[in-house]
Formats: C-alpha cells, sequence, structure tokens
DNA sequence: ATTATGATTAAACAATTGCTTAATCGTTAT
DNA sequence: ATAACGATTAAGCAATTGTTTAATCATAAT
C-alpha cells in the first residue's frame, strides 16, 4: 500500500495497531473541539463563572469585566451558538444566565487539572 | 464615581450588585481559559482521546490523524506544556501517553453537552 | 412621533494560531 | 565514523480570532 504521506515512518510499532479502527475511534470526538474553543477565552470562562452565581446583564458583564458593550456582546453570542447561556428580555435590558448543568462541571474539573502541582 | 468606558450604561440593575466582589468572583477562573484553548482543537482532542485507549509514538498519530510530523509534534509539544500528556523514548521512537486523569472527565462532559438535544 | 438607552450587528484591523518546508537533534545500525 | 530514521525546532505564510468604531435595532419614556 502505497503512504499518502511521505514524511511517516516506514517502521510502524510492534504492536501492529488497526489504523483504520483507531481512525474511526477518533471520529468519536468530532465536534467537542468546538465546544471547548468557545471556553478557551478568558472573557467567556469569566461571564460562564459568574452567570452560574446570578443572571447579569449585558451591561453589567461590561462594566465588571472592564470591556465594551459590543465586546462582550460578541461573546455572548458565542456562548448562545454552543447553547451554553439563554436570555431572557426585559424591557431595556437583556439577561443572559447558564443554560447548561454541564458547564460547571467542565470549569471545576480544569481547576482541578490547574490546582494540581507538578511533581 | 466616574464611568471609565463611555460605552456602558447609566442607571444599573435594582439588584444593586457588588461589582467589585463580582470582579473579585471572576479573578477565579483566570487561566482556566488556557486549559480550554489547547483542548479547543479537533487534532488535539482526537489526540487525548487516543492517548486514553493506548500510548501512541508520533510517528502513528501522523499516520491516523493523516497529518505531518511536525504538525502532530507541534500539538504533542503544547499538550505537553499544558502537562496533559507525558511520554517516554525508547530507541528513536517517543511514545506519549496521557498525564491527566481529569481529561476524559472533560471529554465526556463535553460530549454529553453535546449529545442534549435543543428544545 | 421623537428621543434616549441598552443591545446587537457590520466592517476593519491587530494579534494569534496552525500548517508547511527546511534544517537540526538523538538514537540506532552499518 | 557515517548513514538512516524518528522526532523536534525554526521560519514563513494563510487563516482564524478578538477588539474597536460606527451604524442599526428594540424598547421605553417624553
Amino acid at each position: 500500500m502505497a503512504q499518502k504521506n511521505p514524511d511517516l515512518c516506514d517502521t510502524f510499532c510492534p504492536s501492529e495497531l488497526d489504523f483504520a479502527a483507531i481512525r474511526a475511534k477518533a471520529e468519536e470526538v468530532v465536534g467537542l473541539a468546538e465546544v471547548f474553543k468557545v471556553l478557551g477565552d478568558e472573557t467567556r470562562t469569566k461571564i460562564l463563572y459568574l452567570l452560574a452565581e446570578q443572571p447579569l446583564c449585558v451591561c453589567d458583564l461590561a462594566e465588571i469585566l472592564e470591556m465594551s458593550l459590543p465586546a462582550i456582546s460578541h461573546h455572548l453570542r458565542l456562548l448562545k451558538a454552543m447553547r451554553l447561556v439563554k436570555y431572557v428580555r426585559e424591557g431595556k435590558m437583556v439577561y443572559y444566565s447558564l443554560d447548561d448543568h454541564h458547564i460547571m462541571n467542565l470549569i471545576r474539573e480544569a481547576q482541578e487539572h490547574l490546582a494540581e502541582e507538578r511533581p
């Protein structure tokens, strides 16, 4: 069988791996990165963390995080697209809150990882 | 008190929020985004997912994920910097494996989030 | 209706990220 | 020692991302 990639090794690991099967397994996590990508921004993790305590309007978030309204709005848009937050309109204000019970678990796990000291 | 940001609202939410306290709370998640950012790439989530099954050398990963050695090596470097993977050298090969028991929990939680249907 | 205010959207720019090619390092075999 | 091979590093480029400014939308008050 011809090598697609000329860069790859000629002699493979002796463990006789079933590359096709492993490749198939990798497909199981397709799409996951999108979720993590949304969490991969400090402003957004802060927003989620704060919304876990109480609903907040865009304006409050802008004030708390010391950022412009459009910037916050943009981040909320991404979080909404990932179904991580929801909102209710109350007059002129729009209140955002968490829309997923997994988020705090994710944040907690990540915090535990960070807290672990290296040997 | 003067508004730092001219963009922000004049009339705040009636809930009388303690912005200073909330701002302090947001600091609790500083650094978390870095972890999620590393997870926020499909190649890297696949690598982690596969390494949870068995250790693999750079070359195997390149073959499985159909990417160049430098590309894989680059991703492993990031994962290593975040202490998510470790490696052992065996002759010319370098075998990578997971270095954190939180990762699979993170992946599982994210999968559950994705699996949820919208109403 | 007009004005004011909170929120969103659009366009443009700067910074970051991921990949490629080429060069280099480390180990093994000749 | 030299050659071969797996892995890493470096430099350069293309694509993506986050922020800003300006314009627009939506609701409420005058």
